[in-house]
DNA sequence: TTCAATGATTATAC
DNA sequence: GTATAATCATTGAA
């Protein structure tokens, strides 16, 4: 016998109930008149049950399930529990709900991930894409891709929590038949049983929290890579960039294409219509501040403009005077002289290379400087209206040779 | 690896 | 809505 159970049959020797005092309300309300003794009782009672074999314990369990003052003193000891336990706790209840998950919730639901699907948050990928300022077909294998792996969060999301909201139910299943259970050996109220429910739940919402907040990191994370991947650039290959610096150089003091120029050179260089504009953007900019650098190019396509123009005004004049044939006109830049023309109301002071090349005279001597070109039109688009904003530096002098 | 060139984006003004 | 100016980010040559 070891010290506690000696402990034990001491404090049972001080008398107390005996197992048919448990049976016995008279008994019971002898004892409430010696507390020491009762301690000792009870304790002494706890003890034995673990000697008891299951059976003997059932029936004890079962005898005191049926004593009749049971739900008398279990109603009292519920309500001291509610006015003591419930008193402290049932301030915390009733939280508001969290706006932490509520911008979870909105953010999810704006990005298609949660709420009903409606194409896997395509909304917001075309959104992306026509930031990008592409056509719809630029956009497409991005915006599928991103669709793609849109869908694919959307559904572990669902998924995970699917299997967050079953074991929360499974759980609080769980613990409610247990407390149940236990309900009838020991004071526990509905109300309480509710309270373990809400703990349980504020315990799986947490949980569900930390999934929304990691969803909501997956989703950013895979819109800044989409969006990141729109500052993917190829460079423009040589002929695009050609044929956009001819059109530039030749419309120097107008360098503004319409819009049916712009589609025009953007089927001619396989780019879209928004390249061509940005294209045209930054190379206005770019010439504008720094001319110098630019002259050498201005020259070479001032002179490539200048022999397709002659070759043609060559075919038609052979075409037409077989007789008298030209013998060839080429032309070099003397030099490049620019000056600033301040755009204001029209373009009066504008030159115009392409069209004066035309109209270059076979009789022309054999140096001799033109000051070419007559005055721009004015333009009529409206994408690229007149600027009278800025102004772009413009004016060349070309040194025409008569080849020999 | 460096750096100029260049296509794209953004902020601002009109 | 467009143009400009500044800036970012990538490309490609040296």
């Amino acid at each position: 016998m070891d010290d506690q159970t000696r402990m034990m049959s001491g404090l049972a020797g001080l008398g107390g109930l005996s197992q048919a005092d448990v049976g016995d309300p008279d008994g019971v309300r002898k004892s409430l008149g010696q507390p020491q003794q009762d301690i000792g009782d009870i304790l002494q009672q706890i003890m034995a049950i673990t000697d008891e074999s299951l059976d003997e314990a059932q029936a004890r369990k079962h005898a005191l399930n049926c004593h009749r003052m049971k739900p008398a003193l279990f109603s009292v000891l519920c309500e001291i529990k509610e006015k003591t336990v419930l008193s402290i706790r049932g301030v915390q209840e009733e939280d508001p709900p969290d706006p932490q998950i509520m911008r979870l919730d909105n953010m999810l639901l704006a990005e298609g991930v949660s709420g009903p699907e409606k194409g896997g948050g395509s909304a917001a990928a075309a959104a992306a894409a026509a930031a990008a300022g592409g056509s719809p077909n630029d956009g497409s294998i991005e915006h599928s891709d991103y669709r793609a792996k849109l869908a694919q969060i959307r559904q572990i999301y669902h998924s995970e929590l699917e299997k967050y909201e079953q074991a929360c139910s499974e759980f609080t299943n769980h613990v409610m038949n247990l407390l149940r259970e236990q309900s009838r050996t020991r004071p526990i109220s509905p109300k309480e049983i509710e309270r373990m429910v809400a703990i349980i739940h504020r315990k799986f919402s947490s949980i569900q929290m930390q999934l929304k907040q990691s969803t909501c990191e997956a989703v950013m994370i895979l819109r800044s890579r989409f969006l990141d991947a729109r500052r993917k650039r190829r460079n423009f290959n040589k002929q695009a960039t050609e044929v956009l610096n001819e059109y530039f150089y030749s419309h120097l003091s107008n360098p503004y294409p319409s819009e049916e120029a712009k589609e025009e050179l953007a089927k001619k260089c396989a780019i879209t219509v928004s390249q061509v504009s940005n294209w045209f953007g930054n190379k206005r900019i770019r010439y504008k501040k720094n001319i110098g650098k630019f002259q050498e190019e201005a020259n070479l396509y001032a002179v490539k403009t200048a022999v397709d123009a002659a070759s043609v005004s060559a075919q038609a004049s052979q075409a037409n005077s077989p007789a008298t044939p030209n013998s060839g006109t080429t032309c070099s830049i003397s030099h490049f002289s620019s000056h600033t023309l301040t755009h204001t109301h029209t373009h009066t002071h504008a030159y115009r290379l392409n069209t004066t090349f035309k109209s270059i005279p076979t009789e022309t001597p054999l140096t001799h400087t033109l000051t070419l070109g007559g005055p721009a039109p004015q333009r009529t688009s409206s994408s690229e209206g007149p600027n009278t904003r800025g102004s772009i530096p413009t004016g060349v002098s070309v040194l025409v040779c008569r080849v020999t």
